[in-house]
DNA sequence: GCCAACGTTGGC
DNA sequence: GCCAACGTTGGC
């Protein structure tokens, strides 16, 4: 797939880990809950089936790509926006203007072993990634070709 | 728990 | 449209 994007999917372990997405049914979630407009313009815009994805753990000890998913449904209204009781209402949201959509993804693979934030913060080649920079807060941001393998390859080898 | 970075809100 | 106040994220 020559136009495949890349992607880092942030997620506090805590509500929904890797380990969870493993156990969905077909290994599949809708990605709801996204409330930052970059983030949502990125799903909106740029996401396509097939897209890859990497699972980072933040908010816990040792903060962590652990894993790879795919995109397997492109952007459509997170229905979550204007339910009254969900965590993630937004009364600015209504199916005749959905203001917020997700995306499906589906897991491939944990990884060999988590690479950390640390080994990421040290690793030269990786400085230009937004999980290090600017947009440290984004929870869903785009990653290159060449910082996915390397972060693939980091975690076929051994620790640094 | 602290605090820096960043986004959002709302008065003007 | 500016910008101060406020809230949230997320590493440490």
């Amino acid at each position: 797939m020559a136009d495949r994007r890349y992607w880092l999917f942030k997620s506090e372990p805590g509500a929904y880990s890797f380990s969870d997405l493993q156990n969905e049914e077909d290994r599949t979630a809708e990605w709801d809950g996204v409330r930052n407009y970059r983030a949502r313009n990125l799903m909106r815009d740029q996401m396509k089936v097939g897209d890859g994805v990497l699972f980072y753990h933040s908010s816990t000890a040792v903060p962590a790509v652990v894993g790879t998913a795919h995109v397997v449904r492109e952007s459509y209204p997170d229905d979550t926006a204007w339910e009254p009781t969900s965590r993630y209402y937004d009364p600015k949201a209504s199916p005749d203007n959905p203001v917020w959509c997700m995306v499906d993804i589906q897991a491939d693979a944990e990884l060999p072993r988590p690479v950390t934030l640390r080994e990421i913060k040290d690793n030269p080649k990786l400085d230009g990634m937004l999980l290090v920079r600017r947009g440290m807060r984004l929870s869903i941001q785009p990653v290159t070709r060449e910082e996915w393998d390397e972060i693939l390859g980091m975690s076929r080898s051994g620790p640094l």
